[in-house]
DNA sequence: GCTTTAATTCATCAGCTGATGAATTAAGCG
DNA sequence: CGCTTAATTCATCAGCTGATGAATTAAAGC
């Protein structure tokens, strides 16, 4: 937050000046760059598995750069991963949409997200997650309350077996995600996004709103 | 390989001492509480975010002696995860049985190795398998020649197709558990073993042998 | 040109990492 | 008892880790 972009300063209306004075934030397009490096080397590596010095050697840029923009790993790491997770924005349809036609929007929304340039970020998200047992705690409270309720808005029936929907939804959708997109199967990893769709998509609207046994 | 166990030494036909002489190896449970301890960490932090020296803490030995059993982390590791990762042996059945009912064992085949004591074994794998791009290319290779080509044995089909079907059968498998055992969705998480079977078997079933659109 | 602000660099810290080799202790056996 | 073998410990290595604080340079406005 805070960030202030170059441009027209505040206060000029009177003579004082209330303007910004000194040398403008993010220029020499560094912060950035140092971003896309580490996201790059967190979807390799892990979360463990990455250095802050090995991000600054891929940026070309002294260690203490990282730590001047970020203050420490954890937080570099959180700015890595921030942009794709806003479950909101890209889930923005989907509860709107008549739940017995919802499978394929999901399925089509988790496809588009992927293929998109946030790739890096999510693979990186999901390697550190996936990494330790904390990590996979917030990752479960993320997936609960962010993602899996927005999914399931307005299905009918009782909680309980709305929530054990949601769960079995997850199960395929995360399942795709892990075998396109972290173990890269052939041939379902190079298939165009509208067959695996075509593929995957009534078993998502099975769970979602068909019989369960 | 070459570890002594306890027993009838070699050659006592002829008066000769062939036999082993000193102390004997595999003795103060030292080498398998090691392993055990190994597991239990590597589950919970996977490969990069577990030290040999925390193993030897947790162990209540010396870290020279996780040396001393093991050449270094690599092999620590994959003597931790060895023992589960026998699909040969698991999926004796899977392979001889029939198609057209082959998903209800499949599923209730991979929830039994999951339940056993093989669970912690099985979590350090996936998490350090996932950690990764290097180690993910081992896991795929293993999961392609070892595990979906049994499990797809004798299925009909043109060769290419049933590729994508051992695919979409490795997402719905996967996705199980991710959800269940990785990140532990409730109610799914706590659900009783013949439930899950009946809840997902019909689509391992479907994405084996049915109709794919 | 002076000041303010931020970007950038340098030197340095204590701590942990994986690893090695020598020394010590304990068990089994003749 | 001595011999052999393995388990166990100790001391130590170079290298990397995350992190800090001071010094330097560059832009932006007065």
């Amino acid at each position: 937050m805070s960030v202030p972009t170059p441009g027209a300063p505040a206060a000029h209306r009177t003579g004082r000046s209330t303007a910004v004075r000194g040398r403008r934030g993010g220029q020499a397009g560094s912060r950035e760059h140092i971003l896309d490096t580490a996201r790059k080397l967190f979807a390799e590596h892990g979360f463990e598995g990455t250095s802050m010095r090995q991000v600054a050697r891929a940026a070309g840029v002294d260690p203490a750069m990282v730590h001047h923009f970020f203050k420490g790993k954890d937080e570099l790491f959180a700015h890595s991963v921030e942009l794709p997770a806003d479950p909101e924005q890209v889930l923005a349809g989907v509860a709107d949409a008549d739940p017995d036609r919802r499978a394929e929007l999901i399925v089509r929304t988790v496809l588009r997200l992927w293929e998109s340039p946030a790739q890096a970020a999510l693979l990186a998200f999901l390697r550190g997650s996936i990494g330790s047992k904390a990590k996979t705690a917030l990752l479960r409270e993320m997936v609960e309350r962010r993602v899996i309720s927005r999914i399931m808005a307005s299905v009918p029936g009782p909680p309980e077996e709305v929530a054990l929907r949601g769960n079995l939804v997850a199960t395929q959708v995360v399942g795709l995600m892990m075998v396109r997109y972290v173990v890269r199967l052939e041939p379902l990893a190079s298939a165009a996004p509208d067959e695996v769709v075509q593929l995957v998509a009534h078993t998502v609207q099975r769970y979602l709103t068909g019989p369960l046994t």
